[in-house]
DNA sequence: GCCTATCGTGATG
DNA sequence: CATCACGATAGGC
């Protein structure tokens, strides 16, 4: 997985105006939009309606216009969305955030499949073991749902904890992961 | 720049 | 269950 980081300043001057393709798909937890720029993925999460996810991308990229298209970037994140595939390695990741944002999630990467971390944790793992509640902030905010991991994080008591696309979601995403490893 | 509200938290009583 | 401190962000001014 290649990941190409951006700060909200270097994204401005860069990708202002760029065009992000969109599209949408069916996966095992419900239908998803998934969008790109010329960098990579940029973009990935549930809509239950289409027009909503397509807001919710709107809404991340003020700057930019949309148009409606796949392309190798979305059709190689969607393979890895199905079972069998491990081919982790010619996806592509364009994301925008602060440093702090980059930080946690590409420290969600190294969770593996089938297990889970929690807040403090990924706290920890970045150098700052107080942040969590900074943690829980930068994981919601993760643009590439699925592809990082962010519904692998828990509750250090245990609880499942939220998830921007629905708690019941994110059990029911775990319980299949964790099904697949038994499998394996 | 400062102030404030808002979190996918965690610890405490 | 109520409350508080925690760190980072976004938005309003």
């Amino acid at each position: 997985m290649i990941i190409e980081e951006m700060t909200a300043d270097n994204y401005a001057k860069v990708c202002k105006g760029v065009i992000i393709r969109y599209s949408f798909a069916e996966t095992l937890f419900g239908r998803v939009i998934v969008a790109s720029s010329l960098l990579g993925v940029c973009f990935l999460g549930f809509c239950d309606i289409q027009e909503s996810g397509l807001n919710e991308l709107k809404s991340r990229f003020p700057k930019n216009s949309f148009e409606e298209g796949a392309d190798e970037f979305q059709m190689a994140a969607l393979s890895l969305l199905q079972p069998g595939k491990q081919g982790r390695a010619e996806v592509r990741l364009h994301l925008k955030g602060t440093s702090f944002q980059l930080k946690v999630w590409k420290a969600l990467l190294s969770v593996p499949q089938g297990s889970v971390t929690t807040y403090s944790q990924i706290a920890q793992l970045i150098g700052s073991p107080k942040a969590v509640r900074a943690v829980g902030n930068a994981v919601g905010k993760n643009p590439v749902s699925l592809l990082i991991p962010c519904h692998r994080v828990i509750c250090s008591n245990g609880l499942p904890g939220g998830y921007h696309w629905g708690a019941d979601r994110k059990k029911c995403i775990l319980e299949w992961e964790r099904k697949q490893v038994e499998v394996c």
